[in-house]
Parts: structure tokens; C-alpha cells; sequence
DNA sequence: CTGAAAGCGCTAACAG
DNA sequence: CTGTTAGCGCTTTCAG
């Protein structure tokens, strides 16, 4: 024992031995004491506990983790953490691991496979137990052989490099109903404004525009699509341009939620009102969703349920069930129907009278779209 | 070695004696060849490096740690994630960390004391290098003694059981300039609804709103303050009720984000409008307060560069700078002029006709108020 | 420049 | 029930 301090003050450079020596025991006896070993004389536990709080002691996590050759820790790597799904992510994948006495480990990687790396890296060299990961574009060959082998889910999106199972949300179907829903609607002319297709999620909600496109036997000009990063600038930028093409479109949907933000942006800038003069479907569910007027409509991701699903991945594959890696966990997204869209013979009937904004914040599952208003 | 796997593929079990069985050395050689020591061979070093990219090595942590006495984490406690404060904080204590080497592990308290002392003690048992906590109200005295002699930044609140340097925004001065405001533009009823004073933070801010009406000279009635949790439906319930008052508020003024979305739902509920009805001043620059008709005005904290502060204020006492550990910061909130409110008097006179919403996204400092628009 | 040896704090046989 | 002993993977003297 280095320092002897004040009573009932945490000091962890007291050991086990420490406490041994001011019992007058030996320090497997403390060791089994502390860890409540059956054969162990119900007194001695007492003095012990006592002796602990005394000095203070702390057990050393290293030294457990070194003998036991396991870590303890789970690792969440996350590309940014403004974004909402992230967000809930992050509180209950902490909350999750909280129960289960697994401090989580938050490392954002803002989508930079180096950075991405050096956390995988730091985990492993960790011991930790497993990880829950939205890789980058990417991804690295090293990144994916430090990975290999260890309790991994992938989230949100899916890497080709990676073999671990996923859970992510179904975006192709969301978008697919959302265009569908603006067809039937009599819309023609849809933008589409997006994630570049480096990321999976970016290539499955296209497909999703496209495909509604081809079943509904619709052209769909190219020059409609706008792909990039999902930052609202990138959005306010697409959507100023296309605005300004010869035959502007009728209906926007946008593919992430920063690139909603950018899109009602540039609405506001050039002066159009949703859904008068041009319909908007929004990604995500942010809770001013409902609350702007007229009340978004939008794409939303059941945020809570798709964490909850990751957790339990993982945690089923860190307690080794039976096949508890298998398969690929796609969430159904759901389609919220508020103000933000209308048909386009409606809006143009009613072309110069404002319309009535509807306060919406009417919920419906796809893909049978129960849509309430 | 247990394993000899495929090539390239990350195999913890390998250890730095079989790296050195593998060729020939002693393990020590390794070690030092591994961390770059002066004396070492440069024809060694190269071998070495081989072998552990061939054998799939990860140097483990633990032993490591065991063998300093020193850990390599940094904890950051929150109280929930979902407010953007914390959100920013997050992403930018990560990045800071990351630059550091160190993993940051991220824990979220929910403002509950016992998941805060399962935290605290979680990461004192890794040995973690130093902790960004926003205390609970009810911190445990045990909590607190964990805490003792640890580096320590006090984040957004402040405890009295704790002695470490702080971070965090002027409230008081965030409130007593929006009151002022009001009270300047004519109003008298004025409402605050806030977080209960066991916060430090709900404390300071409803002082700033007192403080203000004793400047000036006017009354303040003890029923236009309403304090309760951080949760929108707090605020929501808290305004209706007030809306119900015989002589009910011409302005409000909300003391944290969330209580802001509640209140705006109130509003929404109660078919009033801003500020035509009601003047309204927010907690925090949420992205969609300017894009909100018409612009949000509201009191908001400098999150990146508090983030910093905290970040800084730590590494400062990590890198055990001579007087590092001095020192509550607090950072000066802004005040943010738009829309939502307007002098009483001119609401008055233009009540039925509809104001033209400006789009405003005019940012100004506090104190000194240069107010943009 | 390299090897041998000790020891960080803890757990787990194995003897008492 | 308790003490003795060994060893987890690594760094670091101390001798070669």
C-alpha cells in the first residue's frame, strides 16, 4: 500500500495484498471473499468488505481481464451521432450494456475508414467483447481482418468485407412506397435526392425510387436523381438545381434526414410552399416532424426497435447461443402520411388559395400503407 | 500460440512469446522492437514486424495497463443523449480522444444516481485516465469519493459534493437577458417554465428570470413559474395550464430544449400562434428552429465550443499542466432574436390580421445584446 | 544490441 | 475453510 489516506476515500493503489496484510490474511482469501466463493467463512467475508471500505480498494479491472483473457467492454462505432437513429442508438446500446455490467465504448467515426481503424483497433487491443458497427464505404482489408472472428453486427448498413450478421432498415421498401404513394397521387415528375451508392443504404433506397418507377411502367428521367453526401448542404445545392430545370418536378423525396433539413432549406430560399408547390417526402422521423406546418411527410425508421434488434444480436452472440449469428435483420420502415404531400391535380386546382395546412401527425405501417391523415 | 490461423487474420491469442518463438528471440527483443526502442536492430525490427503481421498479433491492452498502473480510457457520463448539447459533446470529446489514442467510453445516466455510481465505478475499476461527468442531482457520496483525486471535468452542472473545475453555459445570464427583452418590447406577464432548481442548471436559470424582474422594478407572479423535469410533456401540460390562468402569460420563456418542443406542442394544441398570440423565447439552437415560421428566438448555448472547453480543460489536467485543474468556465449563451416574439403592444394592435413571419436567422451575443434581425 | 528474470494485480489449482 | 504457488502478457531493469 502506497498511500494510506483518509478513510472511505477510493484509492487504487491499494491491493488485494494491501488489504491481506492488514488483515493478517492471505490475499486468495480476500480474493475469494470478494468474489462471494462458496467455501469461505461468512466472518472472514465480513472483515474483508470492512478492510475494503477502509482502504478504499478498487479492484483492477486489467489484472482480472489479463488473467481471464477476456475483456469488458462493447464496442459502438457510429459515422456520426447528430443523427437521430444514432442517437437512440447510442442511449440504448448504453443502457443495454449498463444492465449487463459492460461499459460500451462510443467511437465515432465520421465516416473515415482510417479513423474507423484506429477505433477497431483500440477495441481489439481491448479484448473487447464485441462490437456494433455501421461500416464506412471504406472499409479496410486491415479493418476487416482485426475484425474477423469477433462478435460483430453490422449495422444500418452492410459491407461486402464483412460476413457478420446485420440489422438495418429496409430502405428500398420505404422509398418504394413513398414514390409509389406520390404516383398514385398523380405525380410524374419525382425527384430523387440521396446518398451516393458507396453505402449500402445510399444504393438500396435508389433502387427502391427506380423499382417503383419500372412497376408502375413510368419513365424516370435520370436527371431527377441527385446523389451525394448526406449533409444538408448537399441537399439545399441539389434542390436549388433541380428547381431550376426547364420542367421542374413535382415531388421530392429526399433519402437521409440531414438531407431534409437541407431540402426544406432551399424550399424556404426559393420561396415554395409545401405542398402547393411541390410535394415533399422527408427521411426519418425527427420529432419537429409533426410539429411543422404542414406536418412532414415522411419516411420514418422505427429507431428504438432497430437498436433494441442490434443489442440483442449482439448480446446473443456474446453469450454464444446456439446460432444466434444468423442472418440478416431488415426493419420494416413506416410510411407517415401529414401535410407535405397532396395530389398534383389538387395543388394545382387550388393554385394561389392558401391551403389549409392539416396538423398530421397520422402514423401508418408500410407496406399496405394504412395511411391516416 | 493456440492458433495458427490464415494468414492476415487478427488473432488475439497470439502472444509476444510466440511472435519471439516464431523467430528465434526472446520475447523482451520483441517488446522492444515493437515499441521502437533506440537500441534495437533495425534488421530485428523488420523481422519482428513481419511476423506479427503474419501471425495476426494484437498486443493486449490489459497487460499493458497492468504492467503502467495506468488505463487508457477517457469516460464521458451524460444524463441523456437525445439533447444536442450532449449530442455534440459526444461526437466532440470522441474526436478529441481519438487524436489522444485514447477510446472514449460513453455513458449515459439518465439522471439516475445509481446507474451514475455503477458508471463511475465501472470506469475507476479500468483505471480510466480521467472523467467529463454531468452530475446528477442525487450523486451518491460514495460516487463522489470514486471521484477523489481523479482527473475530473464538472460538465453543464455543477455538485456541491464535487470539487473539480467545471464547464458549463451562464444560465442566469441566458434568462435575465431574455426577460429583459421582454420586459423592454412591453410585456409584464411573462411565464418561465423550467427545470426544477436540484439542477444547478434549472437553479441558475430561474434565477437569471427573477433577477431580471428585480432589476427592473416589477412584480413577478409566483404563478407564472412553473418547474418540473426535462421532458416536453412536462412543458406541455405546465402551458396549458397556464393558457388556463384568469390573467394569463403574453410571453414565455422555456429553460431547457426539450421543455421548448413541449411548449410549442401546448401552443399548437391550444390553436395559438406565435408571436401573435403569445411571445416565446426557447432553450438552445435546435437546426430547426430557424427553419420553424417564424424563427424560433431563443437562448443558445455555444455547444461546439463548450464541448472544446471541457475537452481542453481536461487533457489540461491529463497532461498534468501546473495549475490545469483551476478554475469554473462559464460561457456566455447567446440570444437569439427571431420571430417568436414581438412588443406587446404591436401584437395587441395587429391582433386578427396576420403578421408577416420574418424568415430571421439574426444571431446575437449576449450581454451587450446587438440584436440583429 | 540482446537475453534472462522479475513483477504489475488478480484468480485458480492444489495442498493443507 | 485457508495459505501457497503459479502464471496471465507485457515492460523493464540488469547483465551479458
Amino acid at each position: 500500500m502506497r498511500k494510506t489516506s483518509k478513510l472511505t476515500v477510493a484509492d487504487p493503489s491499494v491491493t488485494i495484498k494491501d488489504i491481506a496484510g492488514h488483515l493478517g490474511i492471505s490475499h486468495s482469501t480476500v480474493s475469494r471473499a470478494l468474489s462471494d466463493h462458496p467455501y469461505t467463512n461468512a466472518e472472514t467475508k465480513a472483515k474483508v468488505r470492512q478492510a475494503v471500505e477502509k482502504l478504499g480498494y478498487v479492484p483492477n479491472a486489467a489484472a482480472r481481464s489479463l488473467r481471464s483473457d477476456k475483456g469488458s467492454l462493447v464496442g459502438l462505432i457510429l459515422p456520426d451521432i447528430h443523427n437521430e437513429l444514432f442517437t437512440v442508438t447510442a442511449q440504448i446500446v448504453s443502457h443495454r450494456c449498463l444492465k449487463n455490467g459492460t461499459p460500451m465504448v462510443l467511437a465515432v467515426s465520421e465516416d473515415d475508414s482510417a479513423a474507423e481503424l484506429n477505433h477497431v483497433t483500440a477495441l481489439r487491443q481491448a479484448r473487447t467483447l464485441g462490437i456494433i458497427l455501421t461500416p464506412t464505404p471504406g472499409l479496410t482489408e486491415k479493418t476487416a481482418s482485426l475484425l474477423h472472428g469477433l462478435p460483430l453486427v453490422q449495422y444500418s448498413r452492410r459491407h461486402p468485407k464483412l460476413s457478420a450478421p446485420s440489422v438495418s432498415v429496409d430502405g428500398e421498401r420505404g422509398v418504394l412506397v413513398a414514390t409509389e404513394h406520390l404516383l398514385q397521387i398523380g405525380h410524374r415528375r419525382i425527384a430523387y435526392v440521396g446518398m451516393e451508392s458507396d453505402k449500402s443504404t445510399g444504393a438500396e433506397r435508389l433502387a427502391g425510387y427506380v423499382k417503383a418507377h419500372q412497376k408502375a411502367g413510368e419513365d424516370n428521367d435520370p436527371a431527377l436523381r441527385r446523389l451525394g453526401t448526406s449533409h444538408p448542404d448537399f441537399a439545399r445545392a441539389a434542390v436549388a438545381d433541380l428547381l431550376n430545370l426547364p420542367d421542374p418536378p413535382t415531388a421530392l423525396i429526399l433519402g437521409s434526414n440531414a438531407l431534409t433539413v437541407g431540402a426544406l432549406k432551399a424550399l424556404r430560399h426559393a420561396g415554395l410552399e409545401t405542398p402547393h408547390d411541390i410535394s415533399l417526402i422527408g427521411w426519418g422521423d425527427s420529432s419537429w416532424f409533426s410539429l411543422w406546418r404542414p406536418g412532414i411527410t415522411t419516411i420514418g425508421m422505427p429507431t428504438v426497435e432497430m437498436a433494441e434488434a442490434a443489442a440483442s444480436q449482439l448480446m446473443r452472440q456474446l453469450s454464444n447461443e446456439p446460432d444466434g449469428a444468423a442472418g440478416h435483420v431488415a426493419i420494416e420502415p413506416t410510411f407517415v402520411l401529414r401535410g407535405t404531400t397532396a395530389p398534383l391535380e389538387g395543388a394545382r386546382r387550388t393554385k394561389g388559395s392558401r391551403r389549409r395546412a392539416r396538423s398530421g401527425s397520422g402514423k401508418a405501417r408500410a407496406p399496405g400503407s394504412r395511411l391516416t391523415t
